[in-house]
Order: C-alpha cells, then structure tokens, then sequence
DNA sequence: TTGAAAGCGCTAACAC
DNA sequence: GTGTTAGCGCTTTCAA
C-alpha cells in the first residue's frame, strides 16, 4: 500500500530542509539551547514535511542514557518471576516505556546479594524499577544509578518509593471484618523479609491490639500454595476463628480452597478477605472481598518518574479501597 | 561497599591493554573478521582483566539494529492491554530479551488498520512479536520488518508463528468430556475474528460432527464477563446442556459463575472444562479441568527467534496436554 | 593478518 | 541567535 520509503530522514536533511545548520536543527529537535521563534517554526515545519523522526540510538549514545528500563524484582529464588504480579508490573513498565522508545526488561534480584552494580554499569540502561524492595536491595543501589531508581515498596533518602497504601487497605477490611461481628481474626501474612508486606501486619497488629483482641498470625508467602496450607494451619491452631486476612488475593483463594475441603461455610462459619483485586476475585466461590491495588498505575507513575528523571515527591502513596463482596 | 569504578572501560582502553589496534580488538570482540589466535587471546584476555563490556547502545549505532522488542496485540480497543494473557507475554519478552540487552515495549495494534510501517521505520525497534494476530496484520508486515517479526498465532509466508496446539488440546479436552459421557456439548468462543481460537472451534465441530451431535456454538470475547453472560444464553437456548467447552479459563471461570447463580451443580449437571491452566483454574470451586497454554515458553521461543534472527522451522506447535481436575 | 581512518546520527562546547 | 567543530564507542572498508 504505501511505498517503503527509500531513506530515514536525518537531521542533516532536515536542516537543509530549513536552511540551517545541523546544530539548529538539533537545538530545535531537543529543545535544548536558544533558536530564534522564526526558525524554530521553519525547521519544525520541515521536519514535519520530511516526516523525520530522531534516531533514538544516537541520542542515546552521545548522552550516554541508555535505552532500557529493567525492572528488578528481590526474591529469594529466580521462582519470584513467576508471580502474575511481576506480569503486570513489567507491561505496565513496558507501556509506559513505549511513548519514550524504551523496552522493559526483566531481572531477579537474589534476596540474599541484591547486587546492582552490574545493572548500573551497564551503559544499555536507562533506570530500574525495583520490586518487592529491601532494605539490602536500597542499600545495594550505587551512586550512579541514583535519580534513575525507583522502588515499588519502601524507599530511602536516594529511591524514591511509589505504593499502595497498604496500611490504609488492610485497616478498611479488618475495620469491615470487625463491623460484621467478627472477633476471631486471624491473618496470613506475606514472607518475613519482604517489608512491603508489614505495614498490613502492622494494621493487622494495631486494631487487634486496640480492640483488645489477641493477635493469630500465620507466614505464608503470597502464593494460593500457601495460603491454602496457612489456612488449615490456622484451623488447626485456632478452630474457633471467624475470619482471615490474607496479605493478598491468591493466599486468599487458597484459604478459600482450604475452608471449602473443610467444609466450613465463607462467610457464615469463617469470613475471607484478601488484598490486590485481582480479575479473578470477583469469579470466586464466593466472590472475594478485597482492597483495590491499582499495581499498573503504580509501576507506571514509577517508570514514568524514573524516565523523566522527575525528582517529584519522595514517597507516592495510592490509595487503596474495599471491594465488598461475598465472602466478607 | 565495592569502590565505584571511575570509568567503564572502552575498546580502546583494551587494545592498548593488548597492545594491538581497536581494529583488531573490534574484530576479536564482536568474534567477526580474521584474527590470529595469539591475537585473540591476548585481547580477550585483556578484556577480562579490565572487565571490558562492549556498549550495546554504540553497537546498536553502528549496525543501525534497535534495541527494543516490540510486544504489538491486535485488538479492537486498547482495551486489550488489560487481558492478563498480555501481561504475561510482555513478561516473557522481557526476561528473553534481557540477556540480549534488549528491552520490550508493549503496544496496540488496531484491528481495523493494523500498522506497521510505524513500527518498521522506528530505529529503536530491533523486532516485533505479534499477538493475536490476524490476516491483516500479518498483510500489513512491511518488506522491512520481514525476518525480524514472529507471530503468536497464525503466520505467513514472511512471518514465522510460534502457538500452542489449539486444536489438539481442544481435542483432548472434548474428548474426556465425551468419554464421561456427556452427548449435549456447548462451546463458548472467541471473538469471530480472532483467527488464533479458530481452530478449538474447528475441533469442536469436527468431534461434534463426527459423533453424530449438533453443535451448540455461542460467542464470547475472553473475558470472564461474558463467559458469563454467554453460559446464562447457552441455558436458556439449550436447557438441556451437559457440559461447556470455553475457548479459555477465564471464559470457563465465567461460566461457572453463571451455573453456580442458577444452581446447576457443576460437574455432576453441567461439566465444564476450559484452555489455558492459567494459575486460578486450580482453585475455583470445582477446580477446573483445562488444557495446558505455555505462554512463557512460546512468547521466549519467538522472542529469541527475532532476536537470533534464526530463520528455525516457519511454524513452531506447543503441545496441549489435558489437565483432569474437578469440573468436568 | 593487522592498522589507519571514515563514519553511524546526534548533541554540546565554543566561537562568532 | 547561529554555525563550526569535536566527539559519544563502536564497526568496517581500504591499504599495507
């Protein structure tokens, strides 16, 4: 249909196009440097005839910014990858690369020695989105990937960290489990060493605590595997429990699944409530009920952030609302 | 902890470390060109001591290659970036492209005018895998692109395809819905015009012909939601319906929810079976019996075919094997 | 087999 | 304001 046109246009072309120099042309590409509104226009005009787009490579090697956003995720086993959660932070890291003509890329970071020095030394990266941060992991972040980090968790006075409100999310349900009669709350909780878990913990610990309640916790480590095996734990230590909170929406399906085989009624004999709103938490048996956890808006004002190089603020919280349904 | 090396070493810095041109230290390192092999040890030795790695962004230049893989789903909205079959692509074009230093980026492609040649002239584009491809995307493959494009789905001529076996895996499904006796089958599809869930209906209208049954088609999109809405149809035509194929979990996951609300008992009035085992199938309530989908293993063997440039068999098949579980 | 030199397309000092 | 010039780090002719 159209024809395969003979040549990418070049800067060159464009600024013979114009009538100026090649340096013009670039100070009007880049927007960079003084130029004058006249000839800003007439070469903006040609490069419009010319259809010419810059050549991203080019740029990137003379200003030495590298062309991939790597999202790094700490885990102990290379198995982390594997999380539906890891999926969707790095397409949303990938769409919102795109508009700058930046790939994602995909990378374990071994929880034990999270190093990132290699990744900053390597000249085809532009930034790194970290996942399921640690302390370890801030620490592990080198002075020259400093302003072109950020982390999806817990920060530091170098990394900027964008998350859900997991205090605020954990309070609203437990506050809904709590208002709906129920006393014997236990929770699942995520793995120990991931901090991005333990504000949930915390809210779990504290309205407990004010409540008078005692406290019934069991680890898991975000899979439904656990969860499940969690679940019929709890049962077991506490057969009297009337609801759980799970640190998210696969431990809860597989507490689900573990109440369902002991045939306890959700939620008459043992409400459920998880965490993320997953799609498939609403096709539950019952429906799930569960605090919102918009991951692609987050990844992508983190990615948008690291790209931009936007100091912005520190710490960006997104809220974080319950879903009411079922089997809560 | 480790002292932040002051520069990255150049090629040059390694020729001189060996005592040779950066010609020749060029032609050892990219292992292209004559060499002698004292030569070539020498330098690749001196590259190890200096811990040389060569700047990909440079190379990139040079060779005019691009660096980003382009994840491009066909799709009638954008809309079509939220199906978690998306993100799970997008992850594993990622983690394939990593070691290549090449990151992916996520895109749509619309399904009324699927271009290309955008895509084909960008210099930052160094290959693209399509999803959900259809025969006017695979027409609308620029002479430019060819040899550095793979399809997830039906190919072409010029475009290699990398799926699983839908056919067979659909076959298996229905046949363990035949062999425990169920005679008045249903199908939930795809969207008509996603040649890629084609052949699953071929598979049920053929088992269904060859059994002497009528077939009882309804279309769906993929989505849980009209899984849904698609099952409360198929009862209200069909009263009498024994057992549901979905063209996929989530669609099955839907339809289970609408039997569940209208108190079929899943599977002893109603079997249902779906495609894809994505990681809930396991813990819906029946578990639902499937046909496995390696998404990650497809999308990499495309992914690293594009970027090996590996011309490999035009047509590569994923076996489906079925998954026996509780709803059918 | 090796080296010298010319770019790849762009940006950024530095002059004017 | 604008043009000239020197690179960014690498590959690849072309000679030797």
């Amino acid at each position: 249909m159209t024809a395969g046109s003979v040549r990418q246009m070049r800067l060159e072309d464009v600024a013979k196009e114009a009538g100026v120099s090649r340096a013009t042309a670039s100070r009007v590409m880049s927007g960079s440097g003084p130029v004058s509104a006249a000839v800003r226009d007439r070469v903006r005009e040609a490069a419009r005839r010319l259809d010419y787009r810059p050549d991203p490579v080019a740029r990137a090697l003379v200003s030495g910014s590298g062309f991939r956003l790597v999202v790094a995720v700490v885990g102990t086993t290379a198995q982390v990858l594997e999380d539906p959660y890891v999926d969707r932070a790095v397409a949303a890291a990938a769409q919102a690369g795109a508009p700058y003509g930046v790939g994602a890329s995909l990378q374990w970071l071994p929880r034990q020695a999270p190093r990132l020095d290699r990744l900053a030394e390597d000249r085809s990266v532009r930034g790194v989105v970290l996942l399921n941060t640690t302390e370890a992991a801030l620490e592990a972040v080198p002075m020259s990937l400093r302003g072109r980090v950020a982390s999806i968790g817990i920060g530091s006075r170098w990394v900027p960290s964008f998350d859900v409100d997991n205090g605020g999310g954990a309070a609203a349900v437990l506050r809904h489990l709590y208002a709906t009669g129920r006393r014997r709350i236990a929770m699942v909780t995520g793995p120990q060493w991931m901090p991005c878990a333990w504000r949930s913990v915390e809210s779990y610990q504290g309205l407990m605590r004010s409540a008078g309640l005692p406290a019934r916790l069991v680890a898991g480590d975000f899979s439904a595997g656990t969860g499940h095996r969690a679940m019929r734990r709890v049962l077991r230590r506490w057969p009297d429990t009337d609801a759980v909170f799970a640190i998210n929406d696969a431990t809860a399906l597989g507490a689900l699944a573990a109440l369902r085989e002991e045939g306890r009624k959700v939620p008459d004999d043992v409400a459920v409530a998880g965490f993320d709103d997953i799609p498939f938490a609403a096709l539950s048996a019952p429906a799930l009920t569960t605090a919102s956890h918009p991951v692609s808006r987050i990844v992508g004002a983190a990615a948008t952030a690291v790209l931009n190089q936007a100091p912005g603020p520190p710490n960006v919280v997104f809220p974080s609302t319950l879903i009411r349904r079922q089997s809560a």
